[in-house]
DNA sequence: TGATTTGCGTAATGCTATAACACATCTCCA
DNA sequence: TGGAGATGTGTTATAGCATTACGCAAATCA
């Protein structure tokens, strides 16, 4: 089992919960070494990321290798991520229809989801308005 | 306008159509010199990525960073792709309803998409059924 | 022919992630 | 109490993925 440093995980997903955008792991790592909380190395981070990912406190954003601190709360679903190309913002969403639509499209080649990524780049709607209005 | 070289396209294009499992841009140079074709840096191989990738020629998988050539022939809808763990191997699969779903569901906050990315790792078909079997 | 544009090839570097190992802590058992 | 084994942490080093910067060559145009 593990048995995490919980001090290195809440330092982490703080840091996380402090940005409206992705943030890279070694963002995280500068971060922390400039508040002089700790020097932390790379693995350091990593693992606490995957701790905090396997507790479904933070999630990967795949096209950007980058974490995000999760919105919804603890979630089993996968969730779909609308990642806004202009400011970088990321939006979270549950969509069970569209991950069971996926599944058995999947299964209709005799394929097992195991973990889905539904990641959707495009504009936010404030970048809109404001593309739109200047 | 884009005039790449030819040649560079054709032989990356030719080595990702050789494997069924994604490769790695990296891979792709060893393959290169391996042949002794040509030597390649890594910027020529990812221009030549990129322009296929333009083309719709060839997809980058987001969750393992790197390359498969499209088994569909030329098409602009993005596609979904189910990747193995247990062998390696990816499947296309184009589903215009779930992409019309995704879109809408985006829209509801005010979100344009611009590129979709979905991929679903799980065991394939024939990994199953050897696994069922021994 | 010379000026300009455009893309290629190379060297160098930066970013992302993991392997390997030493050390600390906990557990179990005598 | 203390020694053996298991488990996890922190650190060093390195592997793997990708891009920047720049000089050169070919094409285009005056």
């Amino acid at each position: 089992m593990s048995r995490h440093n919980e001090k290195t995980l809440e330092d982490v997903l703080a840091i996380l919960q402090r940005h409206k955008k992705p943030v890279s792991a070694y963002d995280v790592l500068d971060e922390m070494s400039v508040a002089k909380k700790r020097t932390l190395s790379p693995p350091t981070v990593y693992r606490a990321l995957a701790a905090l990912k396997d507790r479904g406190q933070v999630h990967r954003v795949e096209s950007l290798n980058a974490y995000v601190a999760c919105r919804h709360g603890r979630h089993e679903q996968p969730c779909i991520m609308s990642i806004c190309e202009d400011c970088g913002s990321v939006e979270e969403c549950i969509a069970p229809d569209v991950l069971r639509d996926l599944a058995s499209i999947a299964a209709q080649s005799g394929f097992t989801p195991v973990r889905h990524m539904i990641e959707i780049h495009g504009v936010c709607a404030s970048c809109r308005e404001g593309s739109m209005a200047g």
